[in-house]
DNA sequence: CTAACTCACATACGGACCGTATGTCAACTG
DNA sequence: CAGTTGACATACGGTCCGTATGTGAGTTAG
């Protein structure tokens, strides 16, 4: 067999993995665009020409303009997902790990590459679906796991889907809210996680209930105007 | 002086009162336009149209497309802060008052004619500048009444300026996210309005500090799924 | 091995739309 | 009453988009 044909080509490339990679050159080209200039100031003439093809390439690819935003949009959102799955491994216990993700997740999809992407355009080029896209990101896994903590007595006895729906409602609005003011101030971010930190406080059992995060961050206020 | 000019002229119309009156004509048209179409499915030429002129007068009055619904979205603005104005004479009590004004907010901010301009077309549209001019819309007096409470001893002894921001901040991070999902279900609606309720809670002073509005509210999740 | 076929992509076309530049006529002013 | 201002209409140039059609290389069947 000598050096025989691999399992996964490296260089002949036949016409279906030439015309995926145009794809994913394009949306690469796109997401790029989309982040610096907004959805309705890309012209798709210049896009085409700046990843080397023709608007015709990128009609064969994508419907139309929101097709292809709608693909940077899921290309965003999965990238982050694959950064959350890391920072939930690297926590050892699974409600750390679930805190974790959801604290990341706001650093995460907030960067400026992504921001407008996600909450900026997307609401107005895709409706009400791109909230829907975000929300359930996961959701899934999430449930599971807020079965399992509830289950071994980690959290309050609440059910688990709506538990779901509050958490990434919570971790949504603030998203939402920072990016359309730039990403905030430092203060902004810093109270966004910890009014985070305080929803967390109010999921766990009575003993750890203090809601201690809220005070913290009340008293904060005081000081720093 | 018999039937002499009023002070508010009725009838007659000189060239500016009748000009006054094409551009809030435009404007009362393109709201409508924007709020059922959205911004980007606007065509200028139709609207001129529906509003009896051309858009040589659209553009008389307004710079461009955006200049347009900008005037819109200040207008849209401004309604709601007169709205609020009643809302806060109904209450006898000052911090009855503003709390019942937050919860007012989400449900007149959140009607139909209103949720797509302020909240997804508008940043998309108008950038940062969005969020600013929603977020300082009667600031001052928020926070001429902030510090009122917390003098009277009303409110924990905080930062009026850094509390306002916390108020603004929590009812349009609400109101971004119920927003995005169509307005969100009547569980959505309840739940921000319950959410807000705990922030207020957290701003009095400790006997009143118990957070048992979130508690209530989390123990609902128990039950309506 | 070759001929037919497929498909990724390019080219060409028609049309909607926007912003500006220019024209016009009524209302105001000295 | 003549000159000026300003509100608005008309006309034009240009950008951009979506589709329809053409083409040549890659793939497959016989």
């Amino acid at each position: 067999m000598s050096t025989g044909p691999t399992p996964t080509p490296p260089r002949p490339q036949g016409r279906a993995e030439a015309a995926e990679l145009t794809a994913l050159r394009l949306v690469a080209t796109a997401r790029r665009a989309f982040a610096v200039q907004g959805f309705a100031q890309v012209s798709l003439d210049a896009l085409a020409a700046e990843a080397g093809v023709t608007r015709g390439a990128l009609h064969h690819h994508f419907q139309n303009q929101a097709g292809l935003f709608e693909a940077v949009f899921r290309a965003v959102d999965a990238e982050i997902g694959t950064e959350l799955d890391v920072v939930y491994e690297a926590q050892s216990d699974p409600w750390a790990g679930m805190k974790a993700c959801y604290h990341a997740y706001l650093d995460l999809a907030l960067r400026p590459d992504r921001a407008r992407i996600l909450f900026r355009d997307a609401p107005a080029v895709m409706g009400a679906r791109a909230m829907d896209i975000l929300m359930n990101s996961g959701f899934a896994t999430i449930v599971e796991d807020l079965a399992d903590l509830i289950a071994h007595g980690r959290l309050r006895p609440l059910d688990p889907v709506a538990t779901a729906h509050l958490l990434n409602g919570a971790v949504m609005a603030q998203a939402l809210w920072l990016a359309g003011c730039e990403g905030g101030t430092d203060a902004q971010r810093s109270a966004a996680h910890t009014a985070l930190e305080a929803v967390f406080d109010g999921l766990t059992l009575p003993p750890y209930a203090t809601q201690t995060a809220l005070d913290v961050f009340l008293d904060s206020l005081s000081e720093q105007p």
